[in-house]
DNA sequence: AGCACGCCGACT
DNA sequence: GTCGGCGTGCTC
C-alpha cells in the first residue's frame, strides 16, 4: 500500500512515472547564481520558499533528508517548518547560497507532489506580479493555487483507491476460499482485471470493501493508490449549434483575433447588444479547432447561468464554470481538469485568471472596464492587467471587450499597444436608445421624480412596455434627521450617516454593517419630530406602487435578493414580458437583458458628477451607458431619461449627444492636463489604526524615507509624494484611515521607489502597530 | 499570519 | 490561588 501522502523520497511502490525537462523549469533569475564561482565550489542546495507569512521575500531552506532522490523544481509545493508549525510553501527558486548563517537554515519536511503545482508560465506570472505589485511572495504564489492546495492535506494529483490481485491471488484456486461466495466473486473479478480496478468501480459491481479487505488479509489482494488520469477533450466534436452569421464589423473583429499567432491584444469596443459574445464564441471555436483551450473572464455579477448556458449550448466540449458558490473541493476538481486538458473552456471571475491551462489558446476578458477585476483586499491585483501579462507569457491572443472601455484601455489602443476593433451597430438593426437630460431645477418633485418623468412612465406602461428606474441607493432614506434641531443619525464607528430601512425598522450603516434601532426621540434635543430625508429604493418602491396601483412593481437590490435564487424569481416576472416597473441599484446595470424595457429612468445622477475621485466621471459615464444599454433591444426603441440639476454639465452633454467614445476623448484630455492615469502611474499606501496618530506617524515616516531617497534633479525618476492625507471617510468601522499617494511619470521610477519603500517599511516598528497595505494602480483614491 | 511568552484582572 | 485577556516578538 502506498501511503496517501506519497513522498517521492519514500521507497514505496511507484505506479506512476514522472519526467521533467530541466530547461523548462529554469528560473532565469538564478542562472547567474548557478554559474557564479562560489556556487560551483560549494554545491549546497538552497531552496527559496514562499511561505504563508508576512515576509516580503521567500525564505531559505535546506533540502530534506534524502536530497539526491529529488529534483527540486520551482513551482513545487513543499511542507516546511516555520517556527513551531508546519506550512505549505512554494519553491520559487533553487540556488546555491544563502544570506543567512548556515546554522539558521532548517531542512524542509518534504516535497508534496511529484510535479510542480505551478507550471512555468504561472510561475512567471507570479514573479511578474511580485515585482509589479510589491506584495509578499507568499501571498502571490499561494493565491495562484486553489484554497485546498494551500493546505497540507491535499495533493495536486487526485488519488484513486485501486484493488489489484496479488501474485498469490493470481495463482490460487478460488475454490480454496470455501463458502465465502462473495470473496470468490471478488477475487475472480480482480483476476479478470490484472491491472487493477478502482474501488468505486468495484462497488458498482456490488463488490464492497469488506470482502476486498478480507482478501487483502489473506494476502490475495492489495490496495494501491493510483493517480487519476483525465481524458483529454480534444478528440471530441466541437459544436452543437451553428454559429450565427456575423455582420461586417463582427467579421473584422473576428478576423483580427483569429489572425493572431502568438501574443496580440485586441480591444473590442462594442455597444450593448452588438453581439460581442458571438465574436468571442467564434474566436474560441477557432482556437478549439487547433486543440487549444480558452479562458474567459467575466465580472462577478455577469457569471449567471444565462452566460454559461450560452457557451454550453454552442459547444459540445467540456466547459468549466468557476462561480462564487463552488465549494473548495469543486474548485480543486476544476483546477485539475483544466491543468490536465480535460476541460476546453474555463469561464470564471477574477481568480480564474490563475487556472492552469495545458494547451492555452486564447484569453477573453469581457466587460474589461469592470471594477470587480481589481481585488480590493490582500493581494490587490488587477485580473484584467494580469491577463494581458499572462497572454504575453503564454504567447496567445487576448481579447478585451466592453461597451464602455476603461480609459486605460482606450489609451493603450491609441498607443498601438492594443489593436482596436469597433462594433457600432446593434444586432438585428436595433436603434441605440435616445438619451434625454431632464432638468430637475425648480421642478416639483414627487419622491425625487419630476412630473415629466412620471408621465413618461405612465405612457410607457400604457404601451404595454416595461420601465426600469435606476437609483443607486439602497434602503428607505439615506438620512434620518430631527426636524427641530437638525440632528442626524450617524454611524458610531464611521464618518457616515446611517441609512433608514423602514421594513426592517433599523438604521443601517452601509459602510461597516453596523445596525441600530430607530430612535423615537432626537438624542440631541429630545424632539420626537424625526423625519427621513432623501430617497432610497425602498421608499421609491413604496411611492411608485402607490402611484401606479395596477402595475407590478419589483425592487431589486441587495436587500431584496439576499435569499438564494431570489433574483432569478424576481426576474421571471420581468422576462414574462408583462408591463411592469423595475426599481433597482447597480445590480440591475449589468449582465441582465430586458428586451421589453423601453424606458430607463436614472433618478439621480448628480452625486456621480461631483465626487472627489478622479475616476468618478468615468465610472458615472460607464454606469449610464450600461444602464441605458438595458433599454430597447430588438424591435423596440428605447429612451433614457437622466434626471439632473446640471443638464448643462459637459460630461452629460458629450455623453448624451456624442456617445461614450467622444466622452472618453474629453476625459482623456482632462487626465493629460492633470497628469493623472493613464498619463501617470499611481500607488497608494493606506494605513489604519484605532488612534489617528499611529497611522499618520507611520505614513509620515514612509513619506520622509521616500523623499530622502529621491534622486535630485532627475525628472524621469522622480516620484510625487502626497500626504499623509485622511481618506474620504476618515473613520470607518472605528478605525482612522490615512493614505500616502505616490505618483510617477514612468513605471520604473515608481517601482524602484516602491521596492525600496517596502523593504524599509518592513523594518519600521510602527509598521507592526498599524494595519496597512500597498495598492498599485488603485481604482479609487477615496 | 499564527503561535508562544508574559504580565495584569475576575473567577470556579 | 488559576483562567484568560491581548501587547510583543519571532519565524529561514
Amino acid at each position: 500500500m502506498i501511503p496517501k501522502s506519497c513522498n517521492l523520497a519514500s521507497n514505496g511502490l511507484h505506479l506512476w512515472s514522472y519526467t521533467y525537462t530541466i530547461s523548462q523549469h529554469i528560473d532565469f533569475k538564478t542562472i547567474g547564481e548557478v554559474l557564479s564561482p562560489s556556487a560551483t565550489t560549494h554545491a549546497t542546495t538552497i531552496l527559496k520558499i514562499a511561505v504563508p507569512a508576512p515576509f516580503r521575500k521567500a525564505l531559505d531552506y535546506l533540502p530534506d533528508a534524502k536530497p539526491n532522490l529529488i529534483d527540486y523544481q520551482p513551482g513545487m509545493r513543499v511542507l516546511a517548518p516555520l517556527g513551531n508549525r508546519k506550512v505549505v510553501g512554494i519553491i520559487t527558486a533553487v540556488v546555491h547560497q544563502s544570506d543567512l548563517n548556515a546554522e539558521k537554515l532548517r531542512p524542509i519536511i518534504k516535497v508534496m507532489d511529484e510535479q510542480p503545482a505551478l507550471d512555468p508560465s504561472t510561475l512567471q506570472l507570479c514573479r511578474w506580479a511580485v515585482n509589479y505589485y510589491h506584495q509578499p511572495e507568499g501571498d502571490v504564489y499561494l493565491q495562484a493555487l486553489p484554497v485546498l492546495l494551500r493546505k497540507a492535506e491535499h495533493t495536486t494529483q487526485e488519488w484513486i483507491d485501486t484493488w489489484i490481485a496479488s501474485q498469490k491471488g493470481l495463482l490460487i484456486d478460488p475454490a480454496q476460499l470455501g463458502r465465502a461466495e462473495r470473496q470468490i466473486a471478488a477475487l475472480n473479478m480482480l483476476r479478470e482485471h490484472p491491472r487493477g480496478l478502482a474501488q468505486q468501480t468495484l462497488s458498482g459491481l456490488n463488490i464492497k470493501p469488506p470482502q476486498l479487505r478480507a482478501l487483502a488479509e489473506k494476502g490475495l489482494a492489495e490496495l494501491h493508490e493510483r493517480p487519476r488520469h483525465y481524458k483529454s477533450w480534444s478528440d471530441q466534436p466541437l459544436l452543437s449549434e451553428t454559429p450565427f452569421a456575423l455582420n461586417q464589423e463582427q467579421q473584422e473583429s473576428l478576423g483580427a483575433i483569429n489572425q493572431a499567432e502568438g501574443f496580440n491584444s485586441i480591444l473590442i469596443e462594442g455597444v450593448t447588444g452588438s453581439g460581442k459574445t458571438e465574436v468571442y464564441l467564434q474566436a474560441i471555436e477557432h482556437r478549439l479547432k487547433q486543440g487549444k483551450q480558452a479562458l474567459v473572464l467575466v465580472p462577478e455579477i455577469n457569471l449567471t447561468p444565462q452566460t454559461v448556458n450560452r457557451f454550453k449550448h454552442r459547444f459540445l466540449v467540456p466547459v468549466i464554470c468557476l462561480h462564487s458558490n463552488l465549494t473548495d473541493r469543486e474548485r480543486l476538481q476544476a483546477w485539475r481538469q483544466a491543468k490536465a486538458n480535460a476541460a476546453a473552456i474555463i469561464i470564471g471571475t477574477r481568480s480564474a485568471l490563475f487556472t492552469p491551462l495545458k494547451c492555452p489558446g486564447i484569453i477573453i476578458v469581457d466587460e474589461e472596464h469592470d471594477g470587480s477585476y481589481k481585488q480590493q483586499d490582500g493581494f490587490r491585483y488587477s485580473a484584467r492587467d494580469l491577463a494581458v501579462v499572462r497572454a504575453k507569457i503564454e504567447k496567445i491572443p487576448i481579447v478585451l471587450g466592453s461597451a464602455t472601455p476603461s480609459l486605460e484601455s482606450i489609451f493603450n489602443a491609441e498607443q498601438q499597444r492594443y489593436q482596436l476593433c469597433q462594433i457600432s451597430t446593434r444586432a438585428a438593426g436595433a436603434e441605440p436608445p435616445s438619451i434625454q437630460l431632464l432638468d430637475m431645477k425648480k421642478a416639483e418633485l414627487k419622491e425625487g421624480l419630476t412630473q415629466e418623468t412620471l408621465d413618461a412612465i405612465t405612457d410607457t406602461l400604457l404601451e404595454e412596455n416595461q420601465v426600469l428606474v435606476f437609483l443607486n441607493r439602497r434602503g428607505f432614506a439615506p438620512v434620518l434627521m430631527c426636524h427641530d434641531c437638525g440632528w442626524q443619525a450617524q454611524c458610531r464607528r464611521c464618518d457616515a450617516r446611517m441609512t433608514y430601512h423602514r421594513q426592517a425598522q433599523r438604521l443601517h450603516c452601509h459602510h461597516c454593517d453596523y445596525q441600530a434601532p430607530v430612535p423615537r426621540h432626537c438624542s440631541h434635543c429630545g424632539s420626537s419630530d424625526i423625519r427621513s430625508i432623501g430617497q432610497g429604493t425602498e421608499k421609491l418602491e413604496g411611492f411608485l406602487s402607490e402611484y401606479f396601483k395596477k402595475t407590478t412593481v419589483i425592487r431589486i437590490d441587495r436587500d431584496t435578493t439576499q435569499r438564494k435564487s431570489a433574483l432569478e424569481n424576481h426576474l421571471k416576472v420581468v422576462h414574462s414580458g408583462k408591463p411592469c416597473l423595475l426599481i433597482g441599484t447597480q445590480m440591475l446595470a449589468k449582465g441582465h437583458h430586458f428586451p421589453n424595457v423601453t424606458l430607463v429612468v436614472i433618478a439621480d445622477i448628480d452625486a456621480g458628477l461631483f465626487a472627489s475621485d478622479f475616476r468618478a466621471t468615468e465610472h458615472t459615464a460607464q454606469l449610464i451607458e450600461q444602464v441605458a444599454g438595458r433599454a430597447g433591444r430588438a424591435e423596440k426603441h428605447g429612451t433614457v431619461i437622466i434626471q439632473t440639476h446640471h443638464p448643462e454639465h459637459p460630461m452629460l452633454q458629450t455623453l448624451a449627444r456624442q456617445g461614450y467614445a467622444a466622452f472618453s476623448q474629453v476625459v482623456l484630455a482632462e487626465r493629460k492636463l492633470l497628469q493623472f492615469p493613464p498619463f501617470s502611474h499611481l500607488a497608494l499606501i493606506r494605513a489604519e489604526a484605532t488612534h489617528a496618530d499611529q497611522a499618520t506617524d507611520f505614513l509620515q515616516k514612509l513619506a520622509h524615507i521616500a523623499s530622502e531617497s529621491q534622486i535630485p534633479d532627475s525628472p524621469t525618476l522622480s516620484v510625487d509624494i502626497w500626504g499623509p492625507v485622511p481618506t474620504l471617510m476618515q473613520r470607518k468601522a472605528g478605525r482612522h484611515r490615512f493614505q500616502l499617494v505616490l505618483r510617477a511619470q514612468g513605471r520604473m521610477a515608481l517601482h524602484t521607489m516602491l521596492e525600496f519603500l517596502m523593504d524599509r517599511a518592513e523594518e519600521l516598528p510602527e509598521a507592526k502597530r498599524v494595519k496597512w497595505h500597498l495598492d498599485v494602480d488603485p481604482t479609487y483614491l477615496e
